[in-house]
DNA sequence: TTCCATACTTACCAATTGGGAAGTATGGAG
DNA sequence: CTCCATACTTCCCAATTGGTAAGTATGGAA
């Protein structure tokens, strides 16, 4: 089987539309836009906004759980920045936002649905797998 | 549409098998996995390693890049106890150790996928919408 | 006049992340 | 006897992350 190292280990063409896989400017803009959706605080935001839909602040707040304000508002500037939510400012007093998903927002959401639904099946798996590491660690340390 | 705020926003179902979405345990521990997996290094690695199949420490090094190596050795023991990477070592001199996805660390790269592509498709939107974002905050500032 | 509500914003500080470089182990080559 | 190769491992240090707590703005209620 020496063909096994050329060809892609799964099924599905993980690049788009036969993009060749080593464009390096491609690959890095990927990447930097991945390693800004794939944080903590903005996966989190993503799902509360796809579960319950637009609103505001302190509802987000509530929802996610235990996420700082700091913190809240800088993930949702980011988001808002990069087109995932839209903010909406009501010149009320005390001041009222809203956030909600845009469509790109929402197809992102949709995208992470296989990597949740991946981690809730192989639940088990990896819970034995690190039980296992751990117990060949005590035994051989 | 006061139904709106209930109802999930996308169609696919997100959680896996009509688990009800607020199960603090089951939720506590997806999200702990997937803030695991979705290290950077760590989606590097599984990409190169989908890509070209099994190989040595020096070759992961090389094709990922810019990783030190006390981090791919970090990213690394933590796949193997997640199960998502097997670690065989020879017992020659220099030594030679081996790693190679295993179904459910390729079955991870599957499920990532999605992600990539909705990045590789949705780049213009993202550019587009941080000069806009850009644009609006030195037209107000 | 004082307090409240809401959505920030800022200052400070502790913890974590991660890079660079040097050390470690060891059998074989020269 | 010295050096090399490989895969770590450890130490030190700088940068980043993120929490807490204290402002800030302002119209209306008491």
């Amino acid at each position: 089987m020496p063909a096994k190292a050329k060809k892609k280990l799964y099924d599905e063409p993980c690049r788009a539309l036969g993009e060749p896989a080593t464009d390096p400017e491609l690959d890095a803009l990927v990447r930097g836009i991945i390693a800004r959706v794939a944080d903590r605080w903005t996966m989190l935001t993503l799902e509360v906004l796809a579960d319950h839909g637009r609103m505001r602040f302190g509802r987000l707040t509530d929802l996610i759980g235990d996420v700082s304000q700091k913190m809240l508002t800088k993930t949702l500037r980011q988001m808002e920045a990069d087109g995932l939510v839209t903010r909406t400012v009501y010149p009320v007093v005390p001041p009222r936002v809203e956030y909600e998903l845009t469509p790109i927002g929402l197809s992102l959401g949709a995208a992470f649905c296989s990597v949740w639904q991946w981690a809730e099946t192989h639940r088990a798996d990896i819970e034995a797998a690190r039980a296992a590491f751990e117990k060949r660690a005590v035994d051989e340390g």
